[in-house]
DNA sequence: TCTTGACTTGGACTCTGTCCATTGTAGGAT
DNA sequence: ATCCTACAATGGACAGAGTCCAAGTCAAGA
């Protein structure tokens, strides 16, 4: 994750203690944190950050590409540092454990000409639900 | 829709005129509306409908199974009245207009046993995102 | 060191959804 | 037809997630 404050560096990012924590924070395999989760985390070692500053700091990630936005429940939306490696999630509908995954095949040729209703289709996502280990 | 509310009266359902707006808007194809417009529509017909009644009504039909809950942005849950014919949604990235496609093969195929991590899966969400014909 | 525009802050605000005490009523019993 | 009551509806308070803004702060170039 360090190469990512490098690449931030280079698109102009003024370098300040809340985007470096918080590019802190997103570093990891399976890491798909809440915004309040960063902002918990980033307060361990900067206190006085506040919670707009994650949030802004978050949008901003994402509309670089450094970070994905996951929305597996309708709740809080969890954010991927792991952007640059396209996978899809298998979350566990009892205890909502997110995993990355790597399913064979490109799931966008499954979606024939005449499903497409004329649109432009660009990308898709892939949501695997089902019980964890620990709670099956 | 009308079989609907047989279904419902043969589990036992207590038949309201609450209950008989709110399934007579989840009527048609493509159809994803969030629980403020069933609302907005509900009481088109019937003024003083409550919001508390509309969520308790969906959730209700959510847990009956007669509707799906489909989460395709991180706002508002849209309520699905096509819950028994399975199909997965493609998304306009521009207006959020929604419609329902059926991929070829199964998606559940695509997931090897080793990036299944030990789970137990049990059901997959495929959302597909581009440009709608207006919006291109 | 100075300057300045970009960044941060805290709080108010919006949106979506839940909860609950009170009031109303569907539908079976009489 | 009327009564009874368990189930359902209501509206308002509350909570969680996220946005917005005016005021204060500071990174970094001159
Ligand atoms: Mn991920
Ligand atoms: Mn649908
Ligand atoms: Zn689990
Ligand atoms: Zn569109």
């Amino acid at each position: 994750m360090s190469d990512l404050l490098e690449r931030l560096r280079g698109r102009g990012w003024r370098m300040t203690s809340q985007r470096r924590v918080v590019a802190e924070v997103l570093d990891g395999d399976h890491v798909h944190l809440t915004a309040d989760e960063v902002h918990a985390r980033a307060a361990r070692r900067l206190p006085e950050i506040s919670r707009a500053t994650v949030y802004n700091t978050l949008g901003e990630l994402v509309s670089l590409g450094e970070v994905t936005e996951v929305s597996t429940d309708g709740r809080a939306k969890r954010y991927d540092p792991n952007a640059h490696h396209p996978h899809q999630h298998l979350v566990c509908s009892s205890c909502g454990t997110i995993r990355d995954v790597h399913p064979t095949g490109d799931p966008l040729v499954d979606l024939p000409a005449e499903e497409r209703f004329g649109f432009t289709v660009s990308d898709v996502e892939v949501t695997y639900r089902g019980l964890c280990p620990a709670c099956a």
